[in-house]
DNA sequence: TTGAAAGCGCTACCAT
DNA sequence: ATGGTAGCGCTTTCAA
């Protein structure tokens, strides 16, 4: 069963390869009757255009591309890229587009990655995340001048769109939460130093806890995975003055410290609360269950797919506001116990 | 900057197109001299071929496709599915294959999606799991001709390679390890019905029992979600005589079930264990971590990529067998109190 | 309204 | 060893 093309149906109709592509594409040029014909035609062979071909001549592979460049650990662990992938290939999908996906473990290979998919033609556009201090990846997209949406920044960005967040008001959330409880030294659990957010919320926190006068903030570093995590939470607990709170940037060093922390004998919420800056399962079925910033991601990605697609339609997309965090109130955060 | 093409190179060394993609290709037919000029030129101008051109003319899409067919929700928390999807990109890619990867929600669109691929030219072959009960996916594929292997079935099937499993042991070993520890009455919260294995781990569990004499095995219907565990786990221990330990299909539903029968007041593991047949970080982290059966499934899945592209490649794959799973004792199972 | 024909970039066959 | 050249399947321009 050979796959048909155009001309098997041109054939069948008895007219021209334009003839059918006009009517295919919906192009007008044809009358209707053999419009119709040729759909009918085209239908019952099973026609469908094919992709390289498409590709080839109009210029466009239907096709967006997204490098995850995180470690195997924490792309296994974290919930989130698989949202993120499976709110980009709803969208995509259902625009006709398809989802180029590659891994990167390291920077370079992910710059590579934008080359090669460019040069090669094998992508409209690219979706990013994670902005990183120092991030190398916006000039080259400009310089190649590939279509291409950031999402998750802080702020605008000159000559890419971007999906933004806001971390002001969560900061002042997780602050006000944790302070109306009664703490006032509070730590904080971050994520890798070389992402940009990592530092931002560093800073919004501080600032937040600064307007809640007698709050102070205790940050440590972490790097998203379990046993980062547990380190921080145990230097920032043997500290002279330990912390009676705790904000993780994620979910995964979260959950680890809270039962890490009990292992210790340090009971939480009793004595220790928790917030997590990530929702998820682990963050539900956990006991106690962890207080966090819910957030969808999912949508999230789907938005950053429909800015791009228009990027790559119309050349242009306007920057916008990713939804706020919600702030999911749960067992692991109780009043301090001092 | 356009992007280069084979006949940039051809009029920049002063050859002909033919000689040109001989060279980039190592075809032999064109000499040392000129191949070494034409190789410098191409990486000069930083020239990549066009994958949609190559993909026309050479009837090779260098891609291969993967549905994956489960609820949102399942997707989102099972690591199991970013592990594949990790697993086979690192593969593929080693092997100058992409990933083409869609989501369906029903079977329905999984049979069109393949059909769509398949007509677009847009696949070489593809990777299916979770053979279901009255499968249609292997016939289709064989109709349409489709390189196809499968991953994860129980035995092998006809005209299709199978990566598969015995689930034999593994039930010997699940059995006899909780048996071991005095358990007489088992629980077993399935996953899905309609997955084939699902049948046939309840097979397996049942014969693992009757041959520890005076085990019995009560199964119950789960479908890997939290709330089904949960369900099912809330029927068993209602019973007039509920097992004193439960086998549970995944992670999450033996996560979720350990939680919630805490809050009911049933102690893990002093009066009920718990098993999961998968492991993951879920059962590392929470307490008590749960004894669970371990297994890598990024590198099933790099096999299974590897046999796709021995079948594109050769027409032929041979069946081959997955590492046996690893039972990983935790805090979860411990001797029956009864 | 219709059809012929020129690409798109690459592969591969066939002369030279 | 080398260079024309004919496709691959589709889009699109230009005539008819």
């Amino acid at each position: 069963m050979k796959r048909p093309t155009i001309i098997d149906i041109a054939r069948e109709v008895g007219v021209s390869k334009a003839a059918v592509s006009y009517a295919l594409n919906g192009r007008g040029g044809v009358s209707p009757e053999t419009r119709d014909r040729i759909l009918d035609v085209a239908a019952d062979l099973g026609w469908r255009a094919s992709s390289a071909a498409r590709a080839l001549s109009s210029d466009r592979a239907a096709t967006v591309g997204v490098v995850l460049a995180r470690s195997p650990e924490v792309l296994r662990t974290e919930p989130f890229f698989m949202q993120v992938v499976a709110g980009l290939e709803q969208t995509l999908s259902a625009h006709g587009f398809s989802l180029q996906l590659a891994l990167a473990s390291d920077p370079a290979t992910e710059l590579e990655t934008y080359r090669r998919w460019w040069a090669e033609r094998r992508v409209d556009g690219v979706l990013l995340t994670d902005l990183r201090v120092q991030d190398p990846r916006p000039a080259l997209l400009r310089e190649l001048r590939v279509p291409a949406v950031f999402f998750g920044t802080e702020r605008p960005m000159a000559g890419i769109p971007v999906l933004w967040v806001d971390e002001h008001d969560i900061a002042d959330s997780a602050i006000g939460h944790l302070a109306a409880l009664g703490h006032r030294r509070i730590g904080h659990v971050q994520g890798p130093e070389e992402l940009r957010h990592t530092a931002r919320r560093k800073r919004e926190l501080r600032r937040a806890a600064a307007e809640f006068s007698g709050v102070t903030l205790v940050p440590d570093r972490g790097d998203y995975t379990e046993s980062g995590g547990v380190a921080a939470t145990a230097r920032l607990l043997d500290a002279p003055e330990p912390p009676t709170a705790i904000i993780f940037d994620n979910d995964v060093m979260a959950v680890a410290s809270v039962a890490r922390a009990e292992e210790l004998g340090v009971r939480v919420p009793a004595e220790l609360s928790v917030l997590a800056w990530d929702d998820s399962m682990l963050c539900r079925v956990v006991r106690p269950a962890i207080t966090a910033f819910s957030h969808d991601v999912g949508a999230a990605a789907a938005s950053a797919a429909l800015m791009l697609l228009e990027l790559i339609e119309t050349g242009v997309a306007d920057d916008s506001r990713l939804q706020p965090r919600k702030l999911i109130a749960r067992a692991s955060t109780a009043a301090a116990s001092g």
